[in-house]
RNA sequence: UGGGGCGUCGCCAAGCGGUAAGGCAACGGACUCUGACUCCGUCAUUCGGGUGUUCGAAUCACUUCGCCCCAGCCA
């Protein structure tokens, strides 16, 4: 068979194991899985883990479960498996079957018996602080738990009367025999199955009992005969304890193979679980969609395509070096795909009057929605001559090389004429408060007319009749510290992270219903949306550079 | 200081013994009815350091330094 090519090393082991046919069993059928579990909202970070996991299933013509890794009864509930399915889908992921962790759980039961009856698991009396004080540390090995030796009958029997509900929590547990003197931590008897006397979301109290997650993940694996587990580092010092369940599970070959990858950081952006929750739960943020979370959601809302995220993490690789990737990287994937596909409009953030003394009347322009695109069409703008253009766009003292609007200067408005401005009226701080302009007829936009009026900058507009109120929103990335400071962390995020300003834009932009993303002419990438019928333009990402160079 | 990983341009990242890809950022310049976009050009005599092996090393060996992960009845 001919192998595609590899573009990661995860994809360069699978080749050389297909090479080698070690799944010529089971027709070279790569399968993975994506395994959340169902305790938050997925973020940018399982983007990444999503593109490795969606990428080999479609490289290889494999399948893919996506799983929910429900084993912790007190953290999850159905609101985020629904989240993560739909962020799933809204990313346009396609996996073959939702499937559960928790719809092993008789199985699981099964294998921890096998384990029992194997001699490879015991009942252990010890207390959660006994255990953790016999467990030795990372240079001492730890001492063996004195029920480590029970029968297997005995511990048959224990292991039947936990499950029953005849003990309380922490009464006992479950637990490998593999060796405590280990110098992996991992492998020193750890923990299969507690006791929780929780309802799970899905099983109800059918469960007194729960597998832990270095039992559960890797007979889930084998159980749903995946070929490859990948996941992230920190599983690395997991891997010998998850091939020893595998090896023991009594599950058929092939058995999967755990391969790490290092996880994604951007640089002014939190992605832990934990922070996230804070946020949403102590109200900083309206919820997991707020468009300041770096959640798929918040992406989402933000206006962000799914294609410009996909498009990052295919740039940005995959490696086993710690990386904080430069927030900049993912701004770049998002401008060029709303470069090719965003529509074009113009606002003025900061009004500031311009009046053409010499212009009469009022016509309709025709504006192109998208330069790139010439299929995008046009639509109509209205003109009176009597306009706002951005306070920005007009300079009393310009620096050199300003190419836009001064006094005795000439700019264009754009696709419209270019114009000079005579006069400015100043308000009480010296400030300009008006301008008036004369226009040039001949220099109409798109016009064959000869024309010797030069302008060297051009500006957007709005006009003064037409021109609609807006509510324009700057998101700044969520805040990271390196020392994660619980405390100011919020108040920072409330104080920097959201920052509103009014001004006036295009009719248009409140007219047309759908409410996909455009560009501002040279401000940036918004995304509207209507809030209590007002106009409101969120950024998604502001224009490279720009002003006064 | 036990074990497991990782160190290639400011940030990601290819490279797998034959003489340092690419992307982001930056910097020049051209073009432009968005100071955007596009386009052209510049940007690692060197791969954490050292020592060996070799005709030849980022790639192999040894050594040294630095960073990350592991002692939840979380995942």
């Amino acid at each position: 068979m001919k192998l595609p090519e590899a573009t990661n090393f995860i994809e360069q082991i699978i080749n050389e194991e297909l090479e080698a046919g070690k799944f010529e069993g089971i027709g070279n059928e790569i399968h993975v899985r994506f395994p959340p579990e169902p305790n938050g909202y997925l973020h940018i970070g399982h983007i990444k883990a999503m593109c490795i996991n969606f990428g080999v299933k479609d490289k290889y013509h494999g399948t893919l479960n996506l799983r929910m890794d429900d084993t912790n009864p007190a953290k999850e509930d159905y609101e985020y498996v629904n989240s993560i399915v739909e962020a799933v889908k809204w990313l346009g992921f396609e996996y073959d079957k939702l499937v559960f962790a928790s719809d092993y759980y008789d199985k699981l039961y099964e294998i921890a018996e096998k384990y029992i009856l194997d001699g490879n698991a015991y009942v252990c009396d010890l207390s959660a602080e006994e255990i953790t004080a016999t467990r030795g540390t990372l240079t001492e090995a730890g001492t063996e738990s004195p029920y480590r030796n029970r029968s297997i009958e005995e511990n048959l029997k224990l292991f039947r009367e936990m499950k029953s509900g005849v003990y309380p929590d922490g009464a006992k547990v479950l637990r490998a025999k593999i060796d405590m003197s280990s110098p992996n931590v991992n492998m020193r008897d750890p923990i299969i199955y507690r006791i929780a006397h929780v309802p799970h979301y899905r099983t109800g109290d059918k469960w007194c009992i729960y597998p832990m997650y270095d039992f559960a993940h890797p007979v889930s694996d084998a159980i749903e005969g995946i070929t490859h587990s990948l996941c992230s580092l920190e599983f690395e010092n997991h891997r010998p304890l998850y091939n020893w369940f595998v090896e023991r599970s009594g599950l058929p070959a092939p058995l999967p193979r755990q391969i790490e990858f290092a996880r994604l950081n951007i640089t002014n952006m939190l992605m832990s679980k934990r922070y996230l929750k804070k946020l949403v739960d102590e109200k900083f943020v309206r919820g997991w969609d707020d468009p300041r979370m770096p959640t798929v959601m918040g992406l989402k809302t933000r206006g962000v395509p799914p294609e410009a995220l996909k498009k990052f993490c295919a740039d940005v690789g995959v490696a086993k070096a710690y990386s904080v990737v430069n927030q900049a990287q993912l701004d770049s994937c998002i401008r060029d795909n709303l470069n090719l596909n965003a529509e074009r409009a113009m606002a003025v953030i900061n009004p500031l009057k311009l009046t053409i003394t010499n212009y009469g009347g009022e016509e309709e322009l025709d504006f192109e929605k998208n330069p790139t695109n010439p299929e995008a069409g046009a639509r109509p703008v209205k003109f009176s001559g009597s306009i706002y253009i951005d306070k920005d766009d007009f300079s009393l003292n310009p620096p050199p090389k300003y190419k836009r609007l001064q006094k005795g200067g000439t700019v264009r408005l754009k696709g419209a004429y270019i114009v000079r401005c005579d006069d400015v009226k100043l308000d009480k701080d010296g400030n300009a408060e008006e301008l008036f302009c004369t226009y040039f007829p001949e220099s109409k936009s798109g016009s064959t007319l000869p024309c010797d009026i030069k302008a060297k900058g051009v500006v957007q507009w709005v006009d003064c009749k037409y021109g609609v109120d807006a509510e324009f929103r700057q998101y700044e990335p969520l805040l990271k510290d390196e020392e994660y400071p619980d405390q100011d962390y919020a108040e920072r995020l409330n104080r920097e992270s959201e920052k509103s300003f009014f001004g006036k834009a295009e009719p248009y932009l409140k007219d047309s219903a759908n409410d996909t993303p455009f560009q501002l002419m040279r401000t940036g990438y918004y995304k509207k949306c209507e809030e209590n019928g007002r106009l409101v333009l969120s950024e998604i990402v502001s224009l490279k550079d720009s002003f006064n160079k």
